[in-house]
DNA sequence: TTGAAATAGTTTCAGATGTAACTATTATAG
DNA sequence: CTATAATAGTTACATCTGAAACTATTTCAA
């Protein structure tokens, strides 16, 4: 049996995760810098923005965090003012969660910013490029979802 | 001035984290569950078993780690008895690395199976979206390097 | 030479993170 | 009804991680 290969450079996982941490590091500079926001926080802040009144479960189900990361962001933006919770009268149990009025300053200053360097990412890439990409990655996504973890023997 | 629309779902720095999340995830189970490695650890291993002898810093490198990591990630390999260090006669602060044999046993196992789920990864895409989506993801990656960090007003 | 600067790697400390246990509230089976 | 299970969110604990300080060694300039 001749060993395959395993070059990280080639390797798509790792290739992914160098750039992925590479991207992100560039934004987390932007909002931990100017703001003190941890990436967790900024996550919240963005769907918050998207969509204003989402429980703390459809933030974490809309920023894929778990339901502890979006918890503890929650409380560091409460506690800086930048949202603000009321519990649902339905059901207790719920926090309906928006941005105050200095989260929506704040959310408006960063937007833009984040989304100009979305866009200098993909300034090389023509319109068809970038349906290219939009497709493979979508098509990544779902296969990596419903991929079973592989064994080792 | 109209704000432009920031939705994660659409947002190239997001959909590159979750990806690469999912996908470092069920790597991480492959070989954390059966041999206690964290992703540090496998990266180092992985890069030794390609380029046996390195040292740390040409680790790091390789790795796209940060010394620190990589120091954390040799002690504990050595503590396992996976890998072997020497120091450079011509420079004794380096430290020449590279797998013991049993270190090689665990290589031998577990590559085969993180590239077999690259392979499953892929296999929905023909030899023209692989060598497609190479392109796109270098072409990103060069583009995230040489951006500067965006200023948030 | 020899003292300052640079380099390789380690340690420390403080903050971040994931898992599991926990509290409070609501839903449901009998 | 009421006891049990399920759900929303929080807390505790242990581990991980990154930045900065530190040690040891080597390089370089005078």
């Amino acid at each position: 049996m001749k060993q395959p290969v395993l070059d990280l450079d080639q390797f798509l996982p790792y290739r992914l995760s160098v750039l992925s941490n590479t991207i992100s590091g560039v934004l987390a500079d932007a909002y931990s810098n100017r703001y003190g926001l941890t990436m967790p926080e900024w996550r919240v802040m963005a769907i918050l923005g998207r969509f204003p009144g989402s429980y703390a479960a459809e933030v974490a189900e809309r920023g894929a965090m778990d339901k502890v990361a979006v918890s503890r962001a929650v409380s560091r933006l409460l506690e800086a003012g930048r949202i603000r919770r009321r519990f649902a009268d339905a059901d207790r149990r719920r926090s309906i969660l928006e941005l105050s009025d200095e989260g929506w300053d704040i959310y408006r200053k960063i937007a833009p910013v984040v989304l100009s360097y979305e866009a200098e990412l993909l300034a090389g890439l023509d319109p068809s490029e970038r349906r290219q990409l939009d497709r493979l990655l979508r098509r990544l996504a779902v296969k990596a979802r419903e991929s079973a973890p592989p064994e080792v023997g």
